[in-house]
DNA sequence: ATTGATACCTTGTACCGCAAGGTACTAAAA
DNA sequence: TTTTAGTACCTTGCGGTACAAGGTATCAAT
């Protein structure tokens, strides 16, 4: 119970970063949903299907993605994402705004 | 519309860690609402009314809160907010949340 | 032809933040 | 003594979003 607490706690704290997470990893190289999944898992940010399919599409709606087919040696087509420049340049905004709220949380807890 | 974005991200940071910064603050002093909504705006954390009510009722009611009454000599009567022991545990749970968040953000951004 | 693995996507539910509106108490002005 | 202003409490309705679950499609191997 206080463990399921602390779990919605972490999942809560983790949602507020997701979209900055996923344009970070699109950042250093293209990737398709399932290898973001993997890859964000690696670094314990967990996300499932449900929730990174529509966020992709509407990142990309935003003009911060785009896609592009790729033929797969072993099952279907995958989509690769990368960033286009408006996404580069959200990413620079939210590294101010996650340094502003890290040093916010660094004076409230001190 | 570019504003509007990079604003829409940075409360999106900030609610992911609305109780953690509500915690803290009542940590330091107990509070009540409208003295909380302040404190938390000093720090640059935007709430407002219809959302901290709700959400301290929720943790008051998880137990990690409790309230007392307090007469006030200008205007009606002030629901003074305080942490729990159960709050003080989870807020040390928070901060270890918290730290590991902020690590996997700096390798995610390395 | 079927199974398993991989990859895409949608639907329904539940939760939560927020704008807006509402109630109640106190003190001071009209 | 009614009204106004200030303070503080709380609720309602809307919209957005994460997630569980279920669905479709492709390829390779049995």
């Amino acid at each position: 119970m206080n463990e399921n607490n602390i779990e919605n706690i972490k999942s809560q704290m983790r949602r507020g970063v997701l979209e900055y997470c996923i344009l970070s990893v699109l950042d250093k190289n293209d990737a398709y949903a399932s290898e973001l999944i993997d890859q964000l898992k690696d670094a314990r940010i967990i996300v499932v299907e449900g929730t990174l399919y529509p966020l992709l599409t509407r990142q990309k709606n935003q003009g911060l993605l785009t896609y592009r087919w790729e033929e797969s040696t072993q099952g279907p087509p995958r989509k690769y994402y990368s960033l286009t420049s408006k996404g580069r340049d959200l990413l620079l905004e939210m590294d101010k705004a996650w340094k502003e709220i890290v040093e916010t949380l660094d004076i409230l807890r001190k």
